[in-house]
DNA sequence: TCCTAAGCGAGACGGTACGTCTTGTCTTCCA
DNA sequence: TGGAAGACAAGACGTACCGTCTCGCTTAGGA
């Protein structure tokens, strides 16, 4: 049904060490600079058996991320404020400070760039849903909802940059407020 | 005074020729396919000619970005609403509309990590000047200035890269307008 | 006792094509202006290939001379002559009369320096051992072994390439003769 | 009228200098491993200036080495016992072991190829007019003169080549009874 | 319980690009 | 204004990865 049966449990086994291979070596090290020997060493697996399972070391990453991604979308779901703000921040801004040594090395500044572009796309297309389901309602903005979606994501990924980098100076929900009061009357078009 | 003289011509017109040909580059294909031979190629140059000058091709971009980053400075300057607003985006968004081409390659989207990374620093530290101005001058904000500056820096680059990347839909003038009240009330604190 | 097992075949063929690349080269054009790039391109073969089996031109050169150094340490033993001469003259001159083509343009007066060289040590190890056999014998001489045998070699070698580069004027009986003569009573202390 | 007046004596000057350089260059390494950038370096002398005066690198050693050869052809008339050999070999034992560290470098086991030839070629040339002018006064022999040239050059290089490498444990004379004990009878025709 | 197809490790291979090095020419500057 | 300084074009070098491949060994899961 779901087209996930990899029956044979070597298969699972070798994909999980290939992705627990990666995130430790993001963790001590710059991403661009982890090689596909790196990852098979670490893993202790054959070079063949990797190109068998991913295409790039990108699509491991990727491939990887699913799951992170699926998190953030089960918080937006379950955020309180969620009808009321563009992004799900509050949940989101929660999750991050639970894995943030993570975070950070995937989308801090010093981050990498294909996790930052595929998080701004993530966000972008929330806020546009969010945003469409407004104009439904009958909200009204000459600006292109687009142009909305992509100032909201944008400010949200270099925020969360911020936060990250600077070790977190304030807790997820301080943080959320103060998200928040900047982007009051923003983005969202005055009713 | 200037520390800028290359007193070879040789020298300046080999730099010349470089950056010539890496732009035309940048123009045909994907930044990262370009290799140090293509551009050498076209350049007409000794690859050990290229090394001697530039380290890395990276290096060669950013230091043919100076100018740009010379122009968007004087920009900032004659901005009639720079004392207004945190960033001269008016300025910016003339500037940008006259080389689009260029600058869809270099911060549109699919452009040039590492020169968005510049432009993002650069509009950073430019609000965040504006930002310190401004609590000088007694206005008041629980929000760090860093956080409100890579907010704004943030909003503006992802909103620069839809509008290059959707063939400028709307004139510069007109998008600046949309921006600003995008902003109003927003990273400014209310007074 | 071989422990010359590379147990895969394709490493093999590739040393196998690498060698043959390398010879018709030498048979087409100076030793010195070949490069490894015309080596690897006239073996189809990667870079990278050639430098996992060979880190250098030399070192694949001297490598697939062992086949016939050994050659030559076969007629060396089967010269009927060799009890009584320092070294197994004729069998060499029948063996490199053979492969006069090649043999020019390894150990010529135009040959190869290193592969001259190496032929210089290996009769000149010959020789010695031929000396100190009879040494112990009782033959005696107030002259060291190893200048009797530089000087052997030294000669030998000279000899050979006088007679490679001027078309092999006599068959390889007579040029043994020749060099009998000239070395008889000379190196070989008198009775 | 020579065509040897250097009259400018910047040019001596500056030719001595990368003689000099280059000598003190071959003391210290090895010959192959000596870049023109090197010389030029120790001479503190340009590029261009060079060229201006050598082609090669070789170029300037074997223009160096002139006068060594001129030397050595003084000792060959100064031999005593030059007309009963064939190389005037006492006399050039003992120039070479006043410059016998330079010698080593030049034309030891590990000297210099290029230098090496032009010896061997050299000692080849005053050997064949020695023979030819013996077979001019009747002598005979079924060799031909430059077979003997050469084997009569080979061994001596060699010969000289043990004698340096080892430290010259002979002195010039004593080293020249051995030399000629071994060629005694050989290289001569008997009569 | 065996056996057979697959997954797997190992790593050879052809490629591509890198940054370094050296050569011999040619242009610029300076005395 | 002639020669020294050194920028330059050319291209080989040895290294580093890539993605494909060949090769036997191991091992799960069905017969």
């Amino acid at each position: 049904m779901t087209g996930k049966e990899d029956v044979d449990r070597r298969v699972k086994r070798t994909k999980g060490r290939l992705h627990s291979a990666l995130i430790s070596l993001i963790m001590e090290s710059d991403y661009d600079k982890i090689t596909v020997q790196d990852i098979i060493d670490r893993a202790d697996t054959g070079r063949s058996t990797f190109y068998s399972h991913y295409e790039t070391k990108d699509d491991l990453l990727i491939s990887g991320l699913d799951h992170l991604t699926a998190d953030i979308e089960l918080h937006m779901a379950a955020d309180p404020g969620a009808d009321d703000a563009i992004l799900p921040t509050l949940g989101i801004f929660h999750h991050i400070s639970e894995n943030h040594a993570l975070f950070k090395r995937l989308i801090g500044t010093r981050g990498i760039d294909i996790v930052h572009k595929a998080a701004f796309d993530t966000f972008t297309a929330i806020a546009l849903s969010a945003i469409e389901r407004r104009a439904a309602d009958g909200e009204q903005s000459e600006i292109p909802p687009e142009a909305r979606a992509v100032f909201a994501a944008g400010s949200f990924m270099a925020f969360i940059g911020w936060w990250l980098d600077n070790a977190m100076p304030y807790g997820p929900d301080k943080i959320n407020d103060m998200y928040r009061q900047m982007t009051e009357g923003s983005v969202r078009a005055r009713t």
